[in-house]
RNA sequence: GGGGGCGUAGCUCAAUUGGUUAGAGCGCCGGCUUGUCACGCCGGAGGUUGCGGGUUCGAGUCCCGUCGUCCUCGCCA
């Protein structure tokens, strides 16, 4: 071992290793100087201990002096108290508090210019750490290398790899085995816009990068690999969002001889796992079911936040037998009037402040909101003088409203009024501060029953909701041709906290089905074969009843860092338009390149 | 592709309704300071207000264009 290598971690020391000759390396967090004595606190990945330089060993008191944040350096001295005249100096904002090391040789292991934006960290009560002023987000990412030291981003690393050894221990105890499955692969146009590999060897033809391993799982199923799983790279080139990025982590599960109960029970076991040995949370099974109609009506959403209420009503009933003509004329044109009771909250919103409600609605879609304050006897409202007492009486019952709430109407055809809903909804708890996004509360559910079709009405055909493999329920099979809109799938999601998490179906083995199903979607079998060829030839050659599910491991590790950007979660994200601000990608490459792939 | 926010010192921000020489904190440089711990005190350097054009006696501020960035809709089976 060289002399200047570390014996412990800037985290490690404790009044136990008092008396001790250690070594340390890390990087300079703080610096505080006197004349004749020095502070450097030390920082690595485990903790910050502060070091004491003193003026009787000038020559490192020097080097000392000289140096500043971020430069790395191995100190090696005495581990003593921190005591002053018998007084103890103990500083309880760091795990290291008790202790300091008093510095007998120094090295600089490397300098670093004036960093472009502050790095260090701030000790916290508690023995966290929180950070700086933060830097603009693209700075940040430009120099990722400093922004990687922040004690917050590496914690949170370093429970992304808990996250996945938790996954890789439970899965492996529950009989499954973890395959790798090919990045160069087969453009498949279904889905979303695919990243593309020239071909060298084959000029003018492309693989494509895999949006997910989703035709080698079912193929591993045909297989007989009952039990597989992956931590998978799965790349999209479309566009991005605070919770998307072009690539993306997901655990990938397959499982053959399954119905809907058995993927829910591996997963739900995983969950329980997760929670607890990342967070100390306990998750309560089994996970509660919604279904996606359900979900749609109360919550406005197909993944709703479910850690408050704000639900949803339907009140069409009562508007039409109001004069006022947004309700009535979205009633007659086959809409629907649709109502939030935001208990309490009259008070909390000006004039100015519930335009802006509307403001949101607009936002999402819908042509704005109508809203009412209820007091004891009446509702002051600009609607008021169209909602004739005994209409109050019956919005007052069926919205649960008591003086001071605050009810809010979007009147439009239905989607619109869901997604005009929905979005209120979630911003009114935010702006109402209904939920801690800070706090370890976690809202886990299923939602299932979604419709196998979703009705393109731009190219006038059915298109799959989820993908063209997935099972209808058994029952919804002789509607397939008659009702295709009626028909509800084998698919779930799994939703934590309003976002989608994790989604999966039971996939077609029967290939008569499969067929059908390819006729509602207007998929001629010669269109299909050339499409999925491989996929179908495989299903025909023995293929197990099975399905599987797709966690989104950036959002998982989102939701244990309690952060709302994606960015927050990977090491070397890429910034709105797809651009790696570090590297530079993508750039120009040579022309020597191109024309060796012959483009 | 559409909508919205932001862009002022290395960083985070301020600058009244368009009005003098664009300020503060942090950082940086120099000095002082044995117990600090995001040390403190004194002093200093540091600006093409993203870029281009326009309106005006006068633009950080208003208008047009453009670039960058974030949020969002479309998109993401």
């Amino acid at each position: 071992m060289s002399s200047w290598q570390r014996t412990h971690t800037c985290g490690e020391l404790r009044e136990t290793h008092i008396g001790q000759l250690v070594t340390l390396n890390g990087w300079i967090n703080t610096h505080r100087g006197y004349n004749d004595q020095l502070f450097l606190d030390l920082r690595d990945r485990y903790g910050i201990t502060q070091v004491v330089v003193e003026a009787d060993r000038p020559e490192i008191f020097k080097l000392a002096a000289e140096a500043r944040g971020e430069w790395v350096l191995s100190i090696k001295g005495r581990v003593r108290e921190r005591v002053i005249d018998g007084k103890q100096k103990h500083n309880t904002k760091l795990a290291t508090g008790a202790i300091e090391v008093l510095a007998e040789e120094l090295v600089v292991l490397n300098r670093c210019p004036t960093p472009p934006f502050e790095v260090f960290s701030v000790p916290q009560e508690g023995q966290a750490f929180g950070d700086p002023d933060l830097a603009n987000e693209d700075l940040r990412l430009q120099y990722r290398f400093l922004d990687l030291r922040r004690p917050t981003l590496q914690r949170t690393l370093a429970m992304r790899h808990r996250l996945n050894k938790v996954i890789r221990d439970n899965l492996d105890a529950q009989g499954f085995l973890e395959l790798e499955t090919p990045l160069l692969g087969r453009s498949t146009p279904e889905g979303a816009r695919d990243y593309l590999v020239p071909s060298r060897v084959s000029p003018g033809q492309w693989y494509a990068l895999p949006q997910s391993p989703q035709l080698y799982k079912q193929i591993l199923m045909v297989a007989g690999y009952d039990k597989y799983f992956q931590i998978a790279r799965c790349l999209r080139d479309e566009d991005l969002r605070a919770d998307r990025q072009p690539e993306v982590t997901q655990l990938d599960v397959e499982m053959s001889f399954v119905e809907m109960e058995d993927v829910f029970r591996v997963i739900e076991n995983l969950t329980v796992d997760v929670f607890r040995r990342c967070l100390n949370v306990e998750i309560k099974l089994p996970l509660p079911r919604l279904q996606y109609a359900d979900a749609m009506l109360k919550y406005g959403s197909d993944k709703p936040d479910l850690r408050y209420g704000l639900e949803i009503v339907d009140v069409s009933d009562i508007a039409a037998q109001t004069e006022f003509q947004a309700f009535r004329g979205s009633l007659e044109t086959g809409g629907k009037v649709r109502a939030i009771n935001a208990n309490a909250a009259a008070d909390k919103f000006s004039r100015k402040q519930l335009d802006e409600l509307a403001e949101v609605v607009k936002r999402a879609g819908g042509k704005g909101c109508a809203w009412v304050k209820v007091e004891a006897e009446k509702f002051a409202s600009g609607i008021e003088k169209f909602l004739a007492a005994p209409i109050q009486q019956q919005l007052r019952q069926r919205l649960d409203a008591k003086a001071g709430d605050l009810l809010l109407f979007v009147a439009d055809k239905e989607d619109i009024v869901c997604q005009g809903l929905g979005t209120l909804r979630t911003h009114l708890a935010s702006v109402l501060k209904l939920y801690d996004p800070n706090g370890l509360d976690y809202k886990i559910a299923w939602v299932l029953d979604f419709p196998s079709f979703i009705w393109d009405a731009e190219e006038q055909r059915w298109a799959a909701n989820h993908h063209p493999f997935t099972a209808p329920l058994d029952h919804d099979l002789d509607k397939l041709e008659s009702d295709p809109g009626g028909v509800k799938a084998k698919a779930y999601d799994l939703i934590i906290n309003g976002y989608e998490c994790g989604g999966g179906s039971i996939r077609i083995h029967n290939p008569e089905v499969q067929s059908r199903l390819f006729k509602v979607l207007g998929m001629s079998e010669e269109v299909a074969r050339s499409r999925f060829g491989f996929l179908l030839d495989a299903l025909k050659f023995g293929a197990p009843p099975h399905g599987g599910i797709a966690l989104g491991l950036d959002r998982w590790a989102m939701m244990i860092a309690r952060t709302t950007n994606i960015r927050d979660v990977i090491a070397f994200p890429k910034n709105q338009k797809a651009r790696d601000l570090m590297t530079g990608a993508p750039a120009a490459v040579d022309t020597k390149q191109l024309k060796e792939l012959g483009l």
